[in-house]
DNA sequence: CCGTGATCAACAATCATTGCAATCTAGCCA
DNA sequence: TGGCTAGATTGCAATGATTGTTGATCACGG
């Protein structure tokens, strides 16, 4: 994605301010090597500036999606996921963890046979994996995961 | 998809009782030709079971699903589909209607190169083209310009 | 230094889905 | 046929992600 000092510029381009709030988002996502959730993106803000709120993290994420300056993924794991790699790139989801990795390689002709078009106007090939991630495949021996949000620091 | 006959003998097989709630769910999986979601498949039950709770319809649907009698599917058109049609195929998804279409189509080799795999075990594949039907697609054609976003003229 | 738009806070609302507890019944057996 | 019991159904509450609202405050940028 854009560095913190081109959307910077994007967002003064269109009339739209440049606040601390957007500026710390700009750079968690410029930074995230992942595909944060709004939550994570906002706990990622929390910790440099405490009064930020979710509902501006939402506000940002959006604009910036529908800037196109990110993808919006939705893949299934409970929340929108927001990718900051606009390259062409898939994706690999565990089914188990719910973590997300990109997958960058070539298929080749992807596309919808004319004959089976029905009519449709492709605007976007999406590929996605599902499976288990290394750590849970090595795992999946016993316990099935139940939704672990808290972990007690010490067991 | 099985007939109703087969999945209720699959059914009784597992020790799961057969009532005529779960039939219906049955016999409106098995005549739909698309993907329904919960919320359609219950309509469609309430018809002729007025009395049978939403509730019951996603239990149903579930356990088909863990079965593998149905695929669920989950979209991102906000709720999930159950696909009775477990042959490999593939999705055309309209982002302005959120109709969901079957493809079938041989795309060959589609799966992650040994180099990127990370460790990931490989389940599924699916693959999703996004874009627009023919009677949405449609309603756009008279104009050349699909989105009235305006876009930096001046860059 | 203004004006306008952004943010915040504190909810309420929505929507798909699941949890729960009380009630009911399918399927088996005598 | 009648009864029994595990499993099913139901209605409703609850969850979780996300958006709407509103009014007061704040600060970007001209």
């Amino acid at each position: 994605m854009r560095t913190p000092a081109e959307l910077t510029e994007l967002f003064r381009a269109r009339g739209l301010k440049v606040t601390p709030q957007r500026q710390a988002i700009f750079r968690i996502l410029h930074d995230a090597r992942i595909h944060p959730t709004a939550e994570a993106v906002y706990a990622a803000a929390a910790t440099e500036m405490p009064t930020i709120s979710l509902r501006t993290v939402y506000q940002t994420l959006n604009d910036l999606a529908s800037m196109g300056e990110v993808h919006a993924l939705d893949l299934g794991t409970g929340s929108a996921r927001f990718d900051p790699n606009l390259d062409a790139h898939h994706h690999l989801v565990c089914e188990s963890c719910g973590a997300v990795h990109d997958l960058y390689a070539d298929f080749g002709e992807v596309k919808v046979p004319s004959r089976q078009r029905q009519g449709f106007v492709v605007e976007s090939t999406e590929i996605v994996f599902r499976g288990r991630c290394a750590e849970c495949a090595g795992a999946v021996i016993t316990n099935p995961r139940p939704t672990t949000k808290e972990m007690p620091s010490d067991a």
